[in-house]
DNA sequence: CATTCGTTCAACCATATAGGTGAATAATAT
DNA sequence: ATATTATTCACCTATATGGTTGAACGAATG
């Protein structure tokens, strides 16, 4: 459905060190901010962005007790994209089926422009 | 298993042209790069490197027929995903389940690093 | 042969993002 | 109050990417 939110939650996971991070929290629960750091040879900010931008996508949450913000990891977006794989299959699907169906029925020429092989000039609307 | 080539996955299907792509593919079956320019307002190029990105990552298969580029949508890829979803998922469900079963017997402290509100300043390892 | 069509390649621009450093803020410990 | 810890904010740089335009190439038509 929301699209915005779909590039989101994938250009998010597409990252290796944001999956990196994603099987950290899901392995070791909640952890701190810094607590991620010390598992990744990158500055603390760098893991900061990261996190920040996997918030952003819903993939974790934060839980921010006393001044310590914990993080965990939020499996809910991940069902959007299993959503969308489901809806295009289910399409690819649809059509196969479909083309089953008027294999011997209608005139094939209007329906998909299937490609007229060493014919004349191709003319397309 | 291969981190890399699920980073081109996700990256591909991150973007909402190239999704677009996809499920016209998905629905139309195969078409060739201008046809499938003439859906989108966009220069046919643009159109050609999305396409790349598509090929690259393994999501398009390209079947060149006489001087025709047919392009197909390939499901293939999309199982990576649903395996690395499916990973990410049972190591958080495994977790869930040590954790019910540690409730009343180890010492907690040693295991995660729990964090032990307002007591004396945290020190980890 | 010249022309047209389908596609790609090359160069270019604007913008986004990954990474870094350093300062600022907030809360606790001493 | 000062020092320490946790996190963020602001700024900078390099690289990647989406988009454009224009040229090049290969194949089929006339």
């Amino acid at each position: 459905m929301d699209d915005e939110s779909l590039s989101t939650i994938l250009k998010a996971a597409s990252d290796p060190t944001r999956r990196a991070i994603l099987t950290l929290l899901a392995q070791q629960g909640p952890l701190r901010v810094t607590d991620i750091h010390s598992r990744f040879d990158m500055s603390l900010n760098s893991v900061s962005k990261h996190i920040k931008a996997l918030e952003r996508a819903g993939l974790v949450k934060r839980r921010t007790e006393w001044r310590e913000h914990l993080i965990e990891v939020d499996m809910g977006p991940l069902s959007l994209i299993d959503a969308w794989f489901a809806e295009l299959r289910s399409i690819w699907e649809l059509r196969l089926e479909a083309l089953d169906g008027i294999l011997s029925k209608e005139d094939p020429e209007d329906d998909r422009p299937e490609p007229d092989r060493r014919t004349r000039h191709r003319r397309r609307a």
